[in-house]
DNA sequence: AATGAATGAGCGTTCATTCAT
DNA sequence: GATGAATGAACGCTCATTCAT
């Protein structure tokens, strides 16, 4: 790993967990190895840390989305969208530090880069919206689902759910997180069905 | 406004939109119009004040649902229901910070009081799932909803279309909340119907 | 005990064991069970409570001397001296914060207020000389001590082994502190003999 | 001098007359031409500083207990010890603050590094007793000293009396300080006589 | 590419003190 | 006599950043 990589790595991780005000740069340096000075080596100011960690999200996100796509394309649009969720969950419980990042930073982005952090920050939304308009629009072309729905209704409903399971709290020690899915899922399904 | 309540309601709005590490006990102090010296006249420590924003927060949440559980003894479950998100939805809309503030404290409370805050805020959480549990259970019995659903997973499934609301990520200028939360329920109805 | 009496009390521990820069206002009222407020009611300021923490060691002092001279004007010279020195030992055992408080004072007053400390603690070594300086002339007048002998010098060397005791870093685990001070007498008497 | 010895050469200065309590990053700051936040360069805190300057004093200490020992090795004991006395006695005048800092850490140590200050001084007090221990134990076999006396006693007294001429109080206007350690050291050497 | 030394500004907190009650 | 609320200054310390090497 190249210190650069090393640092985004750990910045990642405290600008989740500590948000961007309660990151700082001598914590980062010191679990990087390095000093607080080879990280300008590397980047300019912490708000250029914070941009090149969301760009490294965008980056994430983009071909994860495309590599639904790809993989989803023969699938009938319930396996499709079901197969969606469940590996959306997957990736938000293996990249938890990224998943808290994206949602922190749409949630209430740094001050000081609020509009260039939106701006950056729409395009991953977008690619997800992409995504799934273009599942939506195929089923409904292809009779899976009803032609009365409005697709942007259904790709953000959709969302809404990618977003519960991102975030996990509607996870607890009395259910089961894939069983949990599944029924979110069959109660979407079944509610836009004939 | 008591200079107690003054600095709470202050705290709140750094403390949601800044995060933790982020508000400043100065920045608080002067937009409360006192010194910084002052707020330890009524807190100990930047601790003791997120705990008892909190705090506020816990007991706004339990009042929020006893008058919901009360306000909708006599409906049908799916008024109950509908009605349920749609307060919600106005609630989160009129206390933006309050809400942000209740996120964020789950997603990553303060470090260094990190226990201490997933034990208070596991209360208001009890406190909504209490009430869906009791909505849900007297559906069931009512034969509103079909006795094959299991309870928990109801709950945690509409408790999750309450945290989309609230988050307000899934609404954007192409669709019309109400109409979003008509068409979520709608379908959340629909899919575990008979 | 009066309030002022309580507060002069934890003064005196503090100032002893913290010094006069590290003592503060809000840990004495807090050790003497009144709020910071309430010393102001009785004292002026932080400075005004060491003078009269001093005055208090002072009046101690003068009282301690005094006795000191009644209850040995009928002794012998020796025995005198050597009571003496016991004495000073066991008051100081029982008054440790008093006698740091004392040195303290000596070595390093509080720069604001150093001349006022200097001037009023030259007193009790005044009080402590005159004593000294009473008995070492009788004892020259007695023929117990050699004449050739320069009482001033007698009393600083005196006062010398005094403060040994006083500040008692002599004693350690290996020896007895009574012998300790018999032995240190004895060979001073015994030096300064025929 | 390196900008670490200019901040323990000004930390030494303020711990010793301010106390540790009393002594400021500020001041220090100042007085060394440098901003408080260039003192974290050097050392992790204020606690850091005061346990630097105790281990230059104790290096300092054990260099001048190597340094008299070798030099008194060929002398007669008694001319040991009187030199010593006057030696300890220049050290003293020529480095007030260092002396005043050691007399404090005994008396009083900073109470949140108590256990590692007293546990510290303990050794340049073990140089001095080791090297006491050493010239009397020579003495008592030369046949210098009786032979019917403890060593740790004597060497104890003798500490007692290094003391007194460093803390310095006994002089006074009147008395002529050679003089009086002449006196001190010859009524000392006269009474553990034969 | 990496470092150590340095800095001004700011951090959360405590300081001694005041004042109206 | 005693208090709670308030304050400006100072506390020890950390911040993000710069610069010469």
């Amino acid at each position: 790993m190249t210190t650069r990589e090393n640092i985004l790595k750990h910045s990642l991780h405290d600008f989740a967990f500590e948000g961007y005000g309660g990151a700082s740069m001598a914590k980062i340096a010191e679990k990087s190895g390095i000093t607080k000075s080879t990280i300008y080596s590397h980047f300019s100011s912490k708000e250029d840390i914070y941009l090149a960690v969301l760009d490294q999200f965008i980056h994430y996100s983009a071909q994860l989305w495309k590599d639904e796509k790809k993989r989803l394309e023969t699938l009938h649009t319930e396996s499709a969208l079901r197969e969606t969720l469940f590996n959306v969950y997957k990736n938000a419980q293996q990249n938890r530090a990224l998943t808290i990042f994206w949602h922190k930073s749409m949630i209430s982005p740094p001050a000081k880069i609020q509009a260039e952090v939106m701006e950056k920050i729409s395009l991953p939304v977008q690619n997800m919206k992409d995504f799934l308009t273009h599942v939506f629009t195929k089923g409904i072309k292809n009779g899976d689902i009803p032609a009365e729905h409005n697709v942007p209704y259904l790709v953000n409903i959709f969302f809404g759910l990618v977003q519960c399971i991102t975030l996990g709290h509607i996870f607890d020690e009395h259910t089961d997180p894939e069983k949990m899915i599944e029924d979110m899922f069959s109660y979407f399904w079944k509610g836009i069905g004939k």
